[in-house]
DNA sequence: TGAATGATGCGCT
DNA sequence: GCGCATCATTCAT
């Protein structure tokens, strides 16, 4: 009899694991690996914190009040990458989930770096090495991600999240951080285990 | 046409 | 811990 090899288990995840119900789609994100094949290099991270944005349930969620050519991308197919730029400087990556129609995304806040290490650093100089990809202005940096690569689809080849097999964490849920309206809604997932996790503001 | 605002990070104190 | 940098997007004149 053979045996599959645990990394024979890295499988690219489909599109019906986005169209999902997006606090599941959250949850299950933790522990998963982020690959980006960038121009500089394959760069993947491990997803250990990420926030949940449901359209009409929301008042936090850039399409609670309708749709605009900017938040267009979430109210699309799921599995899509939905990349928007604030406060003058930084971009958030966000995975467009739910049925097409449904605007919902979930936000990713934290990784922690796999490989293509050397290529975040060169391309965020000021971080130091465990601060790469805490917090989601700095994994847009890092991973070179910008308003470019907005509506990039998850099951294609330049940007995906991979399941590499079992692994143990703690998941824990909490409220969102930095938003105003809707921040009393337990819709923030991260891994207890992970040094990588935003701290309280 | 203009002004307010924001799912943040950084440097300075 | 506080305040600023900085600009696309949105909504109101």
């Amino acid at each position: 009899m053979v045996r599959s090899v645990k990394t024979g288990s890295c499988k690219k995840l489909p599109r019906s694991f986005y169209a999902r119900p997006t606090l599941t789609v959250a949850s299950d994100l933790l522990g998963k690996y982020l690959v980006y094949h960038s121009p500089h290099g394959r760069l993947s991270a491990r997803l250990v914190e990420v926030e949940a944005y449901i359209g009409d349930r929301d008042p936090a969620c850039h399409a609670f009040r309708g749709r605009t050519e900017r938040n267009a991308v979430m109210f699309g197919s799921p599995g899509f990458s939905y990349i928007y730029f604030v406060y003058g400087m930084h971009y958030c990556l966000n995975f467009v989930t739910e049925e097409e129609g449904i605007a919902a995304a979930v936000l990713i806040r934290a990784a922690e770096p796999e490989e293509g290490v050397e290529i975040m650093k060169r391309l965020s100089p000021r971080s130091s090495h465990g601060d790469l990809l805490t917090g989601p202005g700095r994994i847009c940096r890092a991973f070179g991600l910008t308003r470019e690569q907005n509506g990039l689809d998850l099951t294609g080849d330049r940007l995906y999240v991979e399941d590499r097999g079992e692994c143990e964490i703690k998941i824990v849920q909490t409220t969102r951080i930095g938003i105003r309206a809707g921040n009393h809604l337990p819709w923030r997932f991260y891994d207890s285990g992970s040094p990588a996790v935003s701290k309280p503001r």
